[in-house]
DNA sequence: ATGCATGAGCG
DNA sequence: GCTCATGCATA
């Protein structure tokens, strides 16, 4: 199923070359979760075609110009510096130093309407990326002291994609007043406490937010940047990808497009959100008062890692099925249970355990549409999946609501967490069925 | 948009 | 070996 890759490329938009096969069968006995989740949707635009490749030029390992203070993003982290003049590989879709059409993003005519931008191509670019280097020059950052402007987002947003928040108005059509973005108005509840800590230092300035006005957000708040952030984007003509390197230039650390994603998705952690809503409410400011947006975009940088990865094993249907049913039993097995798991399914221990891992860290950001049930509470620690008794574990998740008729902390897993379950988790049988 | 993977930090 | 932040690779 899985096989090993040479090399990986650190850089988005050197994807979809590996074309190595890797199947996906559907579904099986047990949807996926994911599926479960609402989604944010907003219609008109696709993910892949949103997707923007420019020519970038390697960058200095210093690429940190500035010496904005951006908490803990000051540090180079360690795959920076590789400034690989080689990759190897394939380079189908990555897109030519010349980006053909529209390397600035339009500025749409009105932020009334989300003006689908121009679709940058992605694929069609048979060209390979010249390593061409140019003397950049980083924009120190104004200190802009922005604030958010009215703005329209799209009615599709969907709240309730976030734990334990239960007050958020339903962003759908009717008018937030979007004035107020900043304004930590609402005290809300004294957030589930150490999840933000980090993040902020109370009243002081010098915390890992720098100086923004974060410091205690509200889930609202983030919410409502979230999808300011994202109609702005959109109407501004740029990619969630753009916006990850724009954050790289201006402010010296850079995010992927899966980043951006998320946190537009509202599907990082709530401390997460803190730590990064600083840095792209300072883009969204830039890129709305810059007479050049697209200067932003003067990005450089191709770098590619040498280091391998492995590749990314593709389970399919059944055994993802039967990995959920273990996982719905016993959400956190210990070794001797991966193995057995491992064992049963013909996985890598590794596989597997990493599998749990991203589940559990999944469970943990993604509620479930409403309070299905959920009955059971958090996962723990279990000895043995036998006695595994249901507790919340706050950690990931975002502070939870306290008001009365609250609903319950949301959880993710399914309903099935009976402890009579549980016998059966690491029983061979179980997957037998699945699996035929 | 999301599944699997990596790595820092921690106990 | 876990959590958490993050991202490559791919659906």
């Amino acid at each position: 199923i899985y096989t090993f890759s040479t090399f990986y490329c650190i850089d988005d938009f050197l994807e979809g070359l590996g074309s190595a096969a890797s199947f996906q069968l559907p579904h099986g006995v047990l949807p996926d979760p994911g599926l479960l989740y609402n989604k944010t949707t907003y219609s008109g635009i696709t993910a892949a075609s949103a997707q923007t490749f420019f020519p970038f030029p390697p960058v200095a390992s210093d690429y940190r110009g500035s010496d904005l203070q951006v908490g803990e993003f000051g540090q180079p982290k360690h795959w920076y510096p590789f400034a690989a003049p080689e990759y190897t590989g394939q380079v189908p879709g990555v897109t030519a130093a010349t980006q053909p059409t529209n390397l600035s993003p339009p500025i749409a005519e009105t932020r009334e309407q989300i003006k689908l931008p121009e679709i940058k191509v992605e694929k069609d670019v048979g060209v390979q990326y010249s390593t061409e280097v140019k003397a950049q020059q980083f924009q120190t950052p104004p200190t802009s002291a922005a604030v958010a402007h009215g703005v329209f987002y799209p009615a599709a947003w969907n709240p309730s994609f976030w734990p334990g928040i239960t007050h958020i108005t339903p962003s759908g059509g009717s008018n937030q007043n979007p004035t107020t973005v900043n304004a930590s108005q609402a005290p809300t509840d004294p957030q589930t406490e150490n999840q933000v800590s980090s993040t902020r230092s109370s009243g002081s300035s010098s915390g890992g937010c720098s100086d923004s006005e974060e410091e205690s957000l509200s889930t609202e708040e983030l919410e409502q940047f979230a999808k300011e952030l994202k109609h702005k984007r959109i109407t501004l003509g740029f990619t969630q990808a753009d916006v990850g390197l724009a954050l790289g230039n201006l402010y010296g650390k850079m995010f992927s497009q899966t980043t951006i994603c998320r946190f537009e998705a509202l599907q990082l952690s709530f401390k997460n959100m803190c730590k990064l809503k600083p840095l792209l409410q300072r883009w969204l400011d830039e890129a709305e008062t810059s007479d050049n947006p697209q200067d932003m975009y003067k990005i450089e940088r191709v770098f590619v890692d040498t280091r391998k990865r492995k590749r990314r094993t593709s389970l399919e249907g059944a055994v993802r099925s039967a990995l959920e049913s273990y996982f719905i039993k016993c959400p956190k097995p210990n070794t001797q249970e991966i193995t057995h798991i491992s064992d049963d399914l013909g996985l890598e221990r590794d596989v597997v355990r990493v599998w749990f891992c991203n589940r559990r860290q999944k469970g943990k950001r993604l509620a479930l549409p409403l309070d299905e049930e959920c009955d059971g509470q958090y996962y723990e620690q279990s000895p043995s999946p036998l006695s595994m008794a249901p507790s919340p574990i706050p950690s990931q998740g975002y502070p939870v609501s306290s008001y009365p008729g609250a609903p319950p902390p949301a959880i993710y897993m399914p309903s099935l967490h009976r402890p009579d379950v549980l016998k059966q988790a690491l029983h061979p049988g179980l997957v037998s069925h699945l699996t035929g």
